[in-house]
DNA sequence: AAGTCACTCAACCGCAGGACG
DNA sequence: GCGTCCTGCGGTTGAGTGACT
């Protein structure tokens, strides 16, 4: 037997909320706070699912919450913490204040993904997709075999699935993903410095995209609609959904616009010492006694283009 | 102008874990 | 230890919208 569902779901309104509706939570957690979701649709003179309340709180009604754009200091972090403790979106968002795990995941999908496919980046492993290749043929002992056909469950590359349909889905058009991809497939002294300044400097990466990168980012992040909030055009005010009903006050919960939020802190201290270990050790060069972590991957980029000068022909998906 | 496509993001879903009786 | 309830989380969906043809 199931669990039973935490609410009637025929009884229910899903979909967009009104501005009615968000004035009757944010009324209501001005007087008792926010806990127990489930009572607070009933409370509130909501017809929602208490978990749908909690949701539209958490993500959007906040006060605490930005409804700006994200920074190019917030998408560095995002894929610096991305790239060291992999889709936490919670534990990322912790480190980004006024940000939602729904908001960083977003737009990590939407955005951040996009640039580091671009940049010849694979997203999931957050490796050079030259290397990620070079190693599926080390793994797979196919070191002449062309890629006539995809590779088994168990190679590198399904394993993390993203730089094999990176390739397949990003793009229809095979040669321009090419093209987009100067770690790979270019010899211009771009493919030689811009992809790999995320590695070396993560301050300088989405400085430093390409032009096609940046203006689709800059463009999209100006038109969007949701991505500054809109004057509401409203004939009332939250204020005016204030109840009556003497419910007692949450503890530990403030009637005003300065609640605390209480975080797991001790556990995400440990992931940003890990991250901030990992940025220490990368700028210090500790990772590689000789040699930077760029110098490393370029030099095995050039050892595997060189090894293997029909890479280019051999891609045939 | 109309239809189609691509993109964004708010919202939903199911699952897991913690608190509590 | 067990069952229930609540909350948090990550993955996914679909409505809305702008761009393109």
């Amino acid at each position: 037997m199931g669990r039973p569902p935490c609410c009637d779901k025929s009884n229910v309104k899903k979909g967009l909320w009104t501005e009615e509706e968000d004035a009757k939570i944010l009324a209501y957690v001005a007087i008792h706070g926010v806990g127990n979701w489930s009572l607070i649709p009933k409370k509130a003179g909501l017809n929602r699912c208490g978990k749908s309340c909690r949701l539209r709180w958490t993500n959007y009604l906040r006060p605490d919450l930005k409804h700006d754009s994200f920074s190019t200091q917030e998408e560095e972090l995002i894929i610096e913490c991305h790239r060291a403790i992999g889709s936490r979106w919670s534990s990322i968002a912790r480190k980004l204040p006024g940000r939602t795990d729904n908001d960083v995941k977003n737009h990590w999908n939407t955005k951040l993904k996009k640039k580091l496919m671009k940049m010849g980046i694979d997203p999931v492993t957050h490796k050079p997709v030259s290397q990620l290749l070079a190693e599926f043929r080390n793994i797979s002992g196919h070191g002449n075999a062309s890629f006539k056909t995809e590779p088994s469950n168990n190679s590198i590359l399904t394993q993390s699935n993203s730089a094999w349909e990176m390739m397949r889905n990003t793009t229809t058009n095979h040669e321009s993903y090419y093209t987009n991809s100067p770690m790979m497939f270019t010899n211009s002294s771009e493919y030689q410095t811009t992809p790999f300044h995320f590695y070396s400097h993560p301050n300088h990466l989405l400085n430093g995209t390409t032009s096609s990168c940046s203006s689709s980012s800059s463009s999209t992040s100006i038109t969007q609609p949701n991505q500054v909030p809109q004057t509401p055009v409203t004939n009332f005010y939250w204020s005016d959904f204030l109840l009556s009903d003497p419910v007692p006050q949450v503890v530990g919960s403030s009637a005003t616009s300065d609640l605390t939020f209480t975080q797991n802190e001790n556990h995400f201290n440990i992931e940003a010492e890990y991250i901030s270990q990992n940025i220490d050790s990368k700028a210090s060069g500790t990772c590689h006694s000789a040699s930077s972590f760029v110098d490393e991957i370029l030099d095995k980029d050039q050892e595997m283009l060189s090894q293997f000068p029909q890479l280019l022909n051999d891609f045939d998906y």
